[in-house]
DNA sequence: ACGGCATGTTAGATCAACTAACATATCATG
DNA sequence: CATGATATGTTAGTTGATCTAACATGCCGT
């Protein structure tokens, strides 16, 4: 694995770009950086990246896969610590969702702004954002089987569920909620939120 | 107002380059227009822009104005054929956002995406952006007080509310409603979402 | 009438994305 | 182990876009 020469061949060039892609998005809070300041932070020169990446959104396709990972990876976390079919599992993946779009601002425009509308390469973007919804899923799929809800319901169900969770992230994120409601904060917004919502299923049902 | 001389001097270069802008951005379906194009279709060289606008993200900023208040005039519009306190017309004014949202979907980028969250100029991005809310405001306001629901929690369920239909939007405008629930249509989701929401507040009131 | 200021124009500086042509190391294969 | 194909790097340069400088024109107040 390790290079017999440290000149020339970088030896894993392409994953060290998109670490310095994610540092730069990052740092700078947004994702106009320059190709070559990625190509300089991985020590090799303007032109090397083009060898791993047709073009500079192909670089952000990458980076918009880890952060997708990064995502799947959090929300799944939470659930080891969450008793399936209860509402706090519900609940935990809603606060996992927004903890990490507020934690990491910069990407949320990636993953839900300009390059997430175009689509590029749709069943790419299908596979990496489905990770936390298949996981939401399940929550749900318990939930509804305790609180004897209608099985054919608990895909509708859970999008909802994703909606209420991605509405109160963006809106936070956009600065709505300090702005209107600054003694509030998104998390316990969430939890009443949902709360009330399951009440509504209940009583409907 | 007529300009005597149709050369030089356009006479409303600002307005028109914003038009310009919008067009550019409709058709190409996303904002990466370059500043000659407008300048070119509104009849002017490539530096005249710069006469009205700092620089480009100054004349997007203008574009992002027009966006926010034709989204208000639209929410403003239906609610002239709502009954005042009904949930119908709560449920009109997500419809008509989350219309304007998928009718204009290179302005969600815009309006959420990157500029947003920058919040360059916060002020002015709060006054615009608040138009449709201040509306929802008042109509979540009648709700509450034939509903016998808390006064105080107007705002906070008005900030709920938006998160619905915002997170609905972008859920669809990602295309994961089209993936997940083929059959199924934003605005209905949105109908009962709100109704399932309601009905749980009235329970737990 | 005329002078100042707003608003145009052309030319060009700067910068980032990308390409071409060449260089070097790695790896498969005899 | 030799050797050539291939992957991966370098330098130099093209292109295209933003923005600026210096100059031109015409509108408007006095």
């Amino acid at each position: 694995m390790r290079p017999k020469h440290p000149a020339y061949h970088h030896g894993d060039l392409r994953n060290a770009l998109i670490l310095a892609a994610v540092e730069l998005i990052e740092e700078r809070g947004s994702a106009d950086f320059a190709m070559i300041d990625a190509a300089r932070r991985a020590g090799v020169s303007s032109a090397a990246p083009y060898r791993h990446f047709r073009d500079k959104t192909a670089l952000m396709d990458a980076v918009l896969d880890f952060a997708f990972s990064e995502l799947g990876r959090n929300i799944a976390a939470v659930m080891q610590t969450q008793p399936l079919g209860s509402a706090e599992a519900i609940i935990a993946i809603g606060k996992a969702y927004i903890r990490f779009m507020t934690q990491h601002r910069e990407f949320y425009a990636l993953m839900w702004g300009a390059t997430g509308i175009r689509a590029v390469d749709q069943e790419v973007s299908d596979e990496r954002s489905a990770v936390g919804f298949f996981i939401l899923l399940d929550a749900v799929e318990h939930w509804c089987s305790e609180n004897e809800i209608a099985e054919q319901d608990v895909l509708q169900l859970s999008i909802k569920l994703w909606s209420m969770a991605h509405g109160l992230a963006g809106i936070t994120l956009y600065g709505h909620i300090e702005r209107f409601l600054p003694q509030a904060d998104v998390f316990s917004l969430l939890e009443s939120s949902t709360h009330t919502f399951l009440e509504g299923l209940r009583k409907l049902r």
